[in-house]
RNA sequence: GGGCUUGUGGCCUAGUCUGGAUAAGGCACCGUCCUUCUAAGUCGGUGAUCGUGGGUCCGAAUCCCACCAAGCCCGCCA
């Protein structure tokens, strides 16, 4: 539910008096340089009786709406140009008695939102982040839209590769401190030793062992995991990725919920030498048991998803693209033969490759998001002492730039393309980077400080609204549009909408604070502008906390 | 081989779902602007048969078909 005024909507409305077969995608905010909101009209000329008419009529209530500046009817659209003072009152209205813009959606749906769930098994490199960042900004976003969040991690600490991760430290390692180095080690010893050996048969020994539920076993690889969790915890700290709950994949196989899953299939399975299989239709028949009667990731994930669909009305997992099967999968299993009607969404997201190629931990091949923060922190303190010297807030103003641009560079590119990542691109700071997000923050505010200093800060209430320049009304028109970015991106789970949208808004920004002066303006022109800036921090404050970016004062 | 996804100036991207007015930005390159609110900025310029070929339509980057190229998936791995 939407609480501002949906001007679209209004002249929807208007339009549909005399026309009611006009399709609401024709009503649309412009995005040539024609007119502020356009609607199409070629479709109707030739179609609808005494179209002039009613074209007519329609332009008529149109132009009399009270935000509505100008209109004009060319070659089959009605071009109309909004008022852009009524549409400010309006965002300070909202802004002013509640607090931000718009002031709240509410929805009281209850939303899991899992993402990372990365295998412990090495420090968090640069494509994984991609996981954690989008996760985390959707979460931030359904927040942002009213829904109850909780994000998790679920933490696979008990399969293959958890198993050879403690193999590789009790063959290499054994009676060692344990240390992440230590467990990476023995990690890439142990997979050089099966490919020596030509066998994995001493894993698949230990996991029977483990699904028998060897206690000591089981407590000492999830120790195992904690270790190499906990550094994966302190990176996403670094980026402000705080997840609420931890769900260790053990807990199915110690509680039997695991073994729960098979029973509740138990209309769907067949058998194969003693191993369970389901038939999923246009994929293949899947396994959820081993001949040798230990269960499989799946198995684990479907108990996992039982235990959430019990928790959430609405559930979304945020997975890399390789997983996009294992989603449809899952999908059919809960949906289709478990009967659940939770909604379920994934959000698949591209790969992070390198030019050479692949990342990989086992290969040393990754760019971990240690060395990226480290980098981007050093450059943008450099940056920082150039223009300020050596000031107390150099260290939080470094960090809150490269946490911006990290998670910036990461959520630019649509969620469902690739990204190669380079060095020189994750570590610009121009151009359509986090900074220039930011820098147009630092000059709004800067403006506002003078103003202050003058003994000006009073002006906003007065506010002139005739000959108001177009570099005005364009930017006011463009933080009007926020709901409606929140609304898309929320529909469509896709956090890079509000990236481009913040680049959107803080280009029209940019070319507003090149056009139009506000001190030294006379009273009723500079309380207008005034205005313009409180409210443009306060939506791009808004907007930037949902995808993680900080804004400074200074920069 | 089957399935899914992607292909837009030298490079990176937006737009594709929901077809419409001269395809929108950034990087790089050339040139411009700091005695006016932060030059991480501005303004101007060079540069695109929107992978190829068909089709539908008054109209296609967008929809349909074929082909080409790249990526991912097709385990009793996770």
């Amino acid at each position: 539910m939407l609480l501002f005024q949906d001007i679209l909507d209004l002249i929807r409305a208007e339009a549909r008096k005399h026309l009611n077969t006009l399709d609401e995608r024709d009503v649309i905010f412009d995005q040539t340089e024609h007119a502020h909101i356009t609607i199409r009209m070629i479709k109707y000329e030739k179609t609808v009786e005494r179209f002039e008419e009613k074209l007519k009529m329609i332009c008529d209530d149109i132009e009399n709406l009270p935000f509505v500046a100008s209109l004009n009817y060319d070659r089959g659209y009605i071009n109309i140009n909004v008022d852009g003072g009524y549409l400010l009152r309006a965002i300070r209205d909202s802004v002013e008695t509640t607090g931000s813009f718009p002031d709240s959606f509410q929805d009281p749906e209850r939303v899991s939102v899992e993402h990372t769930s990365t295998n412990p098994t090495g420090p968090i490199h640069m494509g994984r982040i991609r996981n954690s960042v989008i996760g985390d900004s959707i979460s931030r976003l359904m927040k942002r839209y009213g829904y109850r969040v909780v994000t998790q991690y679920y933490v696979n600490d008990s399969g293959k590769q958890m198993v050879s991760l403690y193999l590789g430290y009790e063959k290499f390692h054994k009676g060692e401190k344990i240390t992440k180095e230590i467990l990476l080690d023995g990690y890439r010893k142990i997979y050089d030793y099966f490919e020596k050996q030509g066998t994995e048969g001493e894993v698949e020994t230990l996991m029977e062992r483990y699904e028998r539920g060897d206690h000591k076993l089981i407590s000492e690889i999830k120790n195992i995991a904690q270790i190499m969790l906990d550094d994966i915890v302190g990176d996403l700290d670094l980026l402000d990725v705080k997840m609420d709950e931890y769900t260790f994949e053990s807990e199915f196989i110690v509680t039997g919920e695991t073994e729960k899953v098979v029973e509740s299939l138990s209309d769907h399975i067949q058998d194969e030498d003693g191993a369970k299989f389901i038939e999923i239709p246009n994929v293949r028949n899947i396994f959820i048991k081993r001949k040798n009667g230990t269960s499989l990731y799946l198995t684990r994930d479907i108990a996992y998803h039982m235990y959430k669909f019990s928790q959430y009305d609405k559930c979304i997992v945020v997975l890399g693209e390789d997983h996009k099967e294992h989603g449809k999968i899952m999908d059919y299993i809960m949906h289709n033969l478990l009967g659940y009607n939770n909604s379920l969404d994934f959000v698949f997201y591209g790969m992070v490759n390198l030019e050479s190629g692949k990342m990989s931990t086992r290969k040393g091949t990754s760019v971990t998001v240690k060395e990226v923060y480290n980098k981007l922190n050093e450059k943008a303190r450099e940056e920082v002492i150039k223009r300020y010297g050596q000031g107390d807030d150099v260290d939080r103003v470094s960090r809150d730039i490269a946490v911006s641009s990290l998670r910036f560079y990461m959520l630019k590119i649509n969620m469902g393309k690739p990204i190669t990542f380079r060095w020189e691109d994750a570590l610009d700071f121009n151009g359509e980077t986090a900074p220039f997000i930011m820098y147009s923050y630092t000059r709004a505010g800067s403006i506002l400080e003078k103003v202050d200093e003058a003994g000006n800060s009073n002006e906003a209430g007065n506010i002139k609204v005739d000959g108001m320049e177009k570099e005005e009304t364009s930017l006011i028109l463009e933080m009007y549009k926020y709901p409606y970015k929140i609304t898309d991106a929320v529909k469509s789970l896709r956090p890079d909408i509000i990236t481009g949208y913040l680049l959107e808004l803080s280009k029209k920004f940019t070319t507003f604070y090149e056009t139009c002066k506000v001190m030294g303006e006379e009273s009723g022109i500079q309380g207008r502008r005034v205005t313009i800036l409180k409210n443009y921090m306060s939506i791009l404050e808004d907007a930037s906390y949902i995808v993680g970016i900080k804004n400074v004062k200074k920069m």
